[in-house]
DNA sequence: TGTACATCAGTGAACGCGCGTTCACTGATGTAC
DNA sequence: TGTACATCAGTGAACGCGCGTTCACTGATGTAC
């Protein structure tokens, strides 16, 4: 499997009646993949889900491969549009960093854990296809580079003496326990749950980096007392993240 | 796939002749998980590898699954017993924390990266073996209750205010960040290479902790740097990890 | 507006490959007397 | 020690299931005149 534009992975549609199949087959792909996993996912199956046929599958995918393909590329693209978005610096205006960082982890526990079937499928390939291994490193560095630069335009400090490369750790770190803990169905029962997960995470983000945030310092204390949780919450609605759909 | 004690799996020979098959049996498993993944390690493929037939192979296994089941809670035992062996207080007398963590950091990189066929199957047959899942978080918990005993019996202060939940974190994202590069082969170009992967993720895990070891801190400069390079690196030969083998 | 034709889209039975599993058979090892 | 028999171990061709892929055919849409 290589990794060409990804254009090539799908016969582009002619009408749009076949344009509302194609979407119609990859949602179903996308919703197999999520309950059976990448073995359960046959193409009779995901053609029976999507109320087409075997034949209108090979109409557009030379291959199954070539939708698999197909998907991880959206999957990449979508993540980094959405982490563009998600790290824009003024999207979090006036909010504490480590309130933004824990929006962004909560976000993430979620759409790693919904999109775990797509992501056990990217596994079982990377294997074989070194191509996979790249794209996952570059999305890393993207978005290391974004943070960098979230945590610059906010003048936050960090005591961390490599900024950059501790950054790019702690992504890291933060994306594979994740998959991990998504595809390993972690913590189904004891430890840590959705929340603790995510306070956890940004806690150690905090102190690995030695993360001093002035917005958050600035806040004077009787102010802060006067927020309701009722209406932080609001807020945090407000500035609640959207997974990016591509256009 | 269930996972019942481990004599269930595999049918007990009854002479040295049927011991030794299953033996190489289990050795081309493991090689060529390693060396073509789960999608090519075929019984046929397998046998072959062991100068052995598929027969023999049914001889031993109920079926390819039981086979896998079996290589599962090796493994698991495996790095429970390595864990225990490696995390012993006695084995790092006189040594700095932080060169123990490296160590085992190194020796964990190792032993992932070389495991990373039998990772894979694991991780394929995660989402429908939620024991599985079970055995991973077990052995969070077993490692990280070791490790915290490791830093009380050194008598090393942690700033961090929950040391117990802070640890078991810390050890899932050094599993899973090492299983993800393992599997993706991540890094086998630019960004982190092994020895840069050893320090970010004990650097990680000190800044994280807010670890103080007091054996690091009492050797007397002068001594230290008399230590030459050559010299550390017997110590380090000395106090080197070797898995453990089942019994 | 109507008709003829070309292209696009969709259908699902049929094909065939690969792989897990079985089984009839041969050979090796152990045991009873 | 030798022979007969039982059980263990191993062999690999044959079987069959599941799934990816193909293909002959039907139906829908668009276009030329």
């Amino acid at each position: 499997m290589n990794l060409p534009h990804k254009l090539e992975w799908v016969r582009p549609p002619q009408q749009a009646r076949s344009q509302e199949t194609l979407e119609r087959l990859l949602d179903a792909a996308d919703a197999v993949l999520a309950e059976r996993g990448v073995d359960g996912a046959s193409v009779a199956e995901i053609a029976r889900r999507a109320e087409s046929s075997v034949g209108a599958f090979y109409a557009r995918f030379h291959d199954k491969e070539a939708l698999l393909g197909y998907l991880f590329q959206r999957f990449d693209e979508q993540a980094d549009a959405t982490a563009a978005a998600a790290l824009e610096p003024a999207r979090w205006e006036g909010v504490r960093l480590r309130e933004a960082l824990e929006a962004m982890l909560r976000f993430m526990v979620a759409v790693l854990h919904e999109k775990r079937g797509l992501i056990g499928a990217m596994m079982s390939r990377m294997p074989s296809t070194p191509a996979l291994g790249l794209l996952g490193e570059r999305l890393l560095s993207r978005v290391t580079a974004r943070v960098v630069a979230l945590i610059r335009a906010r003048g936050a400090s960090v005591r961390h003496p490599d900024v950059e490369r501790a950054v790019y750790t702690a992504v890291w770190l933060v994306f594979g326990a994740l998959e991990l803990r998504a595809v390993a169905s972690l913590h189904t029962a004891p430890r840590l749950g959705d929340e603790e997960t995510v306070t956890s995470l940004a806690d150690m983000c905090v102190r690995y980096l030695g993360i001093e945030d002035p917005i958050g310092k600035k806040t004077p204390a009787p102010r802060k007392r006067s927020l309701s949780p009722a209406r932080r919450k609001t807020r945090a609605d407000a500035t609640s993240l959207q997974p990016i759909r591509n256009p």
